[in-house]
DNA sequence: GTGTCTGCAAACCATTTGCACCGCC
DNA sequence: GGCGGTGCAAATGGTTTGCAGACAC
């Protein structure tokens, strides 16, 4: 899973003039070793604390906002009130049910011909991975019996 | 451009067994009246204000839960810190720059491939809009001078 | 009349910032 | 040793909520 490592981030992270600090280095292994590949602040900040009840949210922030400065992670606003984080490497599209909070990943081709065609005809370079909203099946299903679509309700 | 009217809507919440107040035509009526197809909640409560500088915040919130839940508007994250509204009607996609922030529409047929794509791989639905991140073509020449991708730079 | 809305103010929550100290390079 | 990072606490900003009074139906 890991096609970057920690020690290769932590070098573009000095190339770029950064220092690599515990902190940093604590905050880099986690991303990293985590099987979750949509990581939020709050959870990584978690995380974090199990080793180091010190960890403190600022210095997470930042080294995530570094990161995405870098390139190395991209943020994504999946659902409202929390940013989502992923490594570059590890590309994917989301659907996400509007319905119960459910995030689906799909393949990294999806969107292929639409990047294409959004290339040739806005001159605009999608980079990010894209979060699709709807419906997922068992709430299609649901909802067939009751009309008014409930939001936030039963996550996965 | 309004292929759905005043009435109409406060109609659909007439029948789900809401009250149709001033404050809430109103806010309608801002809705359908503007020319722009990206109403925060913020420049509607600015716009509301002209008329009726006691427009509030919470009912402008609550106002436009009560239509997202209609399916009426369509609500969607476009960047942290401002969900912006749509009518369902005025269906297109979104290329959002996330070097300037601009937004630029297309085609609402653009993502009819994937739509049916991700129906038959995944059961699931897709009903809103997309937003689509990237770098504009602007950016893009600018960013070659400059490694470190400003963020939040100019607005449109 | 009664169940919904509104206005208000206070609470919330993720995120950001200013500042003094600390530590990597 | 100097610049960048950290810890802390306080501010920010969009959004939500509890409650009492107002109003549509």
């Amino acid at each position: 899973m890991a096609t970057v490592s920690v020690e290769h981030i932590l070098e573009r992270l000095r190339e770029d003039g950064g220092r690599v600090t515990g902190s940093r280095r604590r905050i880099v292994e986690a991303i990293v070793g985590s099987d979750d590949h949509h990581l939020t602040a709050a959870s990584l900040i978690e995380t974090l604390r199990q080793d180091d009840p010190d960890a403190h949210e600022s210095t997470v922030y930042r080294t995530l906002d570094r990161l995405a400065a870098l390139d190395i992670l991209e943020p994504v606003q999946i659902t409202p009130g929390a940013v989502v984080f992923h490594l570059r490497e590890q590309r994917h599209h989301h659907l996400l049910c509007d319905a119960c909070g459910r995030v689906i990943e799909t393949d990294p081709d999806l969107l292929d011909q639409v990047i294409d065609r959004v290339e040739a005809e806005h001159g605009f370079t999608i980079r990010a991975a894209a979060t699709l909203h709807g419906r997922c099946r068992a709430c299609l299903l649901d909802a067939a019996g009751e009309p008014p679509i409930a939001r936030h309700s039963h996550q996965p």
